[in-house]
DNA sequence: CTACATAGTCAAGCAGCTTGACCAAGCTAA
DNA sequence: TTAGCTTGGTCAAGCTGCTTGACTATGTAG
């Protein structure tokens, strides 16, 4: 692979993420919720039974204060709340509200949707589930990043 | 496509771009440079014969503010200069340096090692090559966006 | 020559993150 | 039990990279 392949896949790459994010938002609010992309990064740790500040920390990839703050926000906003945590009285539970499970849907419409555009784009769902194992296969564990 | 599925691509997708990202800066700065993602893709428009500062802010999509004042870190660096610009006494001509091509070197290295990787993940540079065609279809022109 | 458009800078402000200090609650070992 | 350390969370201050707004200098169209 030479150098100049390897700047036009990264480019290639950084763009469709950059667009798909711009365009998963965009969905969003179309559909009647203020948020921005971290939000979706955060709905998708807390759907699966909540989870504490330090959790979504971790999966964020950020310190456990911003992590508070993004969580002060989405209360502020409805899309979750704070429980007291079963079994540990230092930790609370974050989790989503109806209304953050309605964020949480129009994300994933919103998703689908572009996702569907490529899929005319490359010519069949076919097309798309080669290029979902492909990216599963490279994609690391760990924090999600900002792609920059 | 389902939702799920939509978001496990969306994710796999965030996941890839933002360890690329992350490598590529990686490498840059094991071979000496500092820098950070967004000088990769000033350095990808300034390559081909330069550019004003206009030029850049709408190649970076953000605002001829934000990019004057990246082009003063890149100068303050030693990544670029400034020139005047031949035929607009109004513009400046913003160049690389022969150190500024040399960080631009060093990504496309970077880049093309985490892409040598990603080939024996996948099985091959066929599987690469069908990556990139993929993604080159379905990314967006206009300009870059962060991924979040 | 006038009027407007464009390239660039200066200044102020803001959002989202960081580091550092701290408290309350849990854990471990004596 | 208690002493000492770890862990979950918050408060406060500060920084970075962006924004909007105001402005100057140069170009361009009538």
């Amino acid at each position: 692979m030479q150098n100049s392949e390897a700047l036009a896949l990264t480019a290639a790459l950084l763009a469709a993420a950059g667009d798909l994010t711009q365009r998963i938002n965009d969905g969003v609010v179309a559909r009647g919720f203020e948020g921005r992309p971290a939000y979706g990064f955060a709905f998708t740790r807390l759907s699966r039974g909540g989870a504490t500040v330090t959790d979504l920390a971790t999966h964020l990839g950020v310190t456990k204060q911003a992590a508070s703050q993004l969580v002060e926000e989405l209360v502020r906003k409805g899309y979750v709340e704070r429980r007291p945590h079963p079994g540990d009285a230092r930790a609370r539970l974050v989790v989503l509200t109806e209304r953050g499970w309605g964020c949480t849907r129009a994300a994933e419409e919103a998703a689908a949707e572009v996702i569907q555009e490529w899929a005319e784009l490359l010519g069949g769902e076919g097309e798309v589930r080669v290029l979902r194992d492909q990216l599963t296969r490279i994609a690391p564990y760990g924090p999600i990043r900002p792609a920059w």
